[in-house]
DNA sequence: CTTCTTCTTTAGAATTATTCCAATTCAACT
DNA sequence: AGTTGAATTGGAATAATTCTAAAGAAGAAG
């Protein structure tokens, strides 16, 4: 299994298909997100990409995220006031945030639930996104 | 009906059950809320309330609102990465956010849908808080 | 293979919502 | 009236993100 290339493939793919180039950088950025799903900011981004790019900038993180969550490859997920944080799980799927550790976790969404979601909104209404987060404690003895 | 009395004694009694002091400025934040239901920032309370209360700082508005958000009698609302809405809608309720205008919308929560969503949580974890925000435009012919 | 054009990256400045801080004001209770 | 703790205030500080202008790369056209 070649998934490095598999990746690499599937997003040149995607930002040709959106008239965009691929560079080392978004490779990179995006890479980094799918090797450890953890739900980094840009700043904890920008730390693993740079031992790789010690060259890259903050902007240049922040650039590539934005344009991976303009392709789709990529969810911009926010908690309260607290930094964005990315997460390259396209599933639908919704957001717990353990306040003790920090940690995101993914909770699987699923597609009965998701359409009962949209069917409270009143007619005429309809949804580009949704977004289901819990925020709680995790018991400490895991 | 003295509806302005009734606020005000809530506010009073729920502030002195948290220990804390009922002041001129926390109740003509928490009124500015209360009148008009349309998620204003920060800033906007601060404008609402400054006729009123020219005198009044930023900062305390900032303090009110968390105050308030701290006794439970109002929410605090995100979106991305705008401002902070406040909202003192207590039934539990999702919120919809038109991109044309910028508008925000309480939508109905009805209970049991409440319980399924938390159900989807698997064992152990347990949400202190859910929140649910749908984004899109609405029909301009309306 | 040179030139043109366009996209991308870069460093640093700018923005902006929010929080912090130290000093004053206020209110309740002796 | 005096003390104590809470609340307010203006301004400075913070921090995530965006903007800007310049330099760099990369494909297309001649």
């Amino acid at each position: 299994m070649i998934t490095h290339t598999t990746h690499s493939d599937a997003l040149a793919q995607t930002l040709a298909d959106s008239g965009l180039r691929n560079t080392p950088q978004r490779e990179l950025v995006y890479d980094a997100l799918l090797t450890r799903r953890d739900h980094p900011t840009a700043d904890e981004v920008y730390a693993r990409v740079k031992t790789q790019l010690p060259g890259i900038s903050l902007a240049t993180v922040y650039n590539c995220l934005e344009t991976l969550v303009q392709c789709h490859l990529v969810r911009a997920v926010n908690f309260e006031r607290a930094p964005t944080r990315y997460c390259p799980n396209l599933k639908p799927h919704a957001h717990f945030h353990d306040e003790s550790t920090g940690a995101t976790h993914d909770i699987e969404l699923p597609p009965d639930l998701l359409s009962q979601i949209e069917s409270i909104l009143p007619p005429g209404y309809s949804a580009d996104a949704i977004e289901l987060t819990f925020r709680g404690k995790l018991p400490t003895n895991r």
